[in-house]
DNA sequence: GCATATATCTTGACAGTGTCAAGATGATCC
DNA sequence: GGATCATCTTGACACTGTCAAGATATATGC
């Protein structure tokens, strides 16, 4: 039914019309209202499916958060070797970001993300593409035959994480991105050590 | 004139009430009328002095990152060569926004950085720590007697600046820090390559 | 010293926001 | 077919950013 009294799949509606905002307009445009009225809907209705606007917009990054995983699997899987694959996976980091500045503002620039995608105590509840990122580290590590101690795998984790998250930060925050080839960068060196 | 109709010096008062309002409610709960009211005035009077709630929060930025270039300049006077200056920039850089962790969102989550601090077009308004940075490295490339391309140390300072951020935003943004020693890990070699 | 101009602050209003309570509507299950 | 429950609407509230009009203090020119 079209246009009954129930929408019938509100709650994914509601996510894909916030995202569709904060595409066009940026994230301070985003309101639950607007998000309501987009999907023909009272002002009150989505708090059927959310409790708070804090619930949507975690929800929206958890859709965006699918988003970026499914480019990141795919930088694994066209990889000839783990080596490349962690390389690729760097590049990808960037160039999703830099093909959606608004997203990487999104996801890391609000609170909620520590919540519900950050790395967290609860190592079953780990963000996304950093166990995807040690799953192919320690594929690496093994294809190699590489022996290191916990702490070095820590490391060098984190600054493969770290120089990926920064330089996307850089390139997405920054004016600098118009006079910069990053995509010419991302060839280069400047990942993985 | 301590409570006179005139205030004296409301835009600094401003500035400092935002700022205190950020470190003990967070982000969210800074607004104009509540920066007004802890300053003694009504909720209007702020626009005597910003355009905008975006220009306090700019000004609030500005403050906050003085702030921050302090430490990076402590860093740099404290260490006997260019070379310890660059690590030791680093470790500033990320325990600067461990000690404060609702700077590094309020500093880099806002869409009005990127006009006033971040590197711009315009290379006279780069963005200061990033000329710090810039400017110690080639300090220490002179000190050393190193010889690298335009392209090579184009692409270190982004290796350099990419790895501080990124690791203070990991410290930062996921709830990794309290099972995490950052203070011993930045000890270690986990900045400069 | 005084009138005028200017900067600063107040009051009052407006639309937009998140959120809640009460009730209407439709689907589901026995 | 009637009761239960999820879903949606309507109406209200306090809070927000912003503007216009007016009040007040300071500065300026004579």
């Amino acid at each position: 039914m079209s246009d009954s009294y129930h929408h019938g799949n509100l709650r994914q509606a509601l996510i894909d019309a916030g995202i569709r905002i904060i595409n066009e307009s940026g994230e301070d445009a985003l309101s639950l209202r607007k998000a309501a009225l987009a999907c023909n809907v009272s002002h009150a209705a989505p708090y059927a499916h959310f409790k708070d606007k804090e619930e949507l917009i975690g929800a929206m990054q958890e859709s965006v958060t699918e988003q970026f995983m499914k480019e990141l699997e795919d930088a694994v899987k066209e990889a000839p070797d783990r080596e490349n694959a962690l390389v690729m996976m760097g590049r990808r980091y960037v160039s999703f970001f830099l093909k959606n500045p608004d997203y990487f503002r999104f996801l890391f620039g609000n609170r909620s993300i520590s919540a519900h995608l950050m790395p967290d105590a609860d190592p079953g509840k780990d963000y996304p593409p950093f166990v995807l990122l040690k799953k192919t580290y320690l594929d690496y590590l093994k294809e190699n035959d590489l022996q290191k101690s916990a702490k070095e795998q820590e490391i060098e984790l984190l600054k493969l994480w770290a120089s990926a998250h920064g330089l996307a930060a850089i390139a997405c925050m920054s004016g600098v991105v118009p006079s910069f080839d990053w995509e010419e960068m991302l060839k280069g060196d400047i990942l993985l050590r």
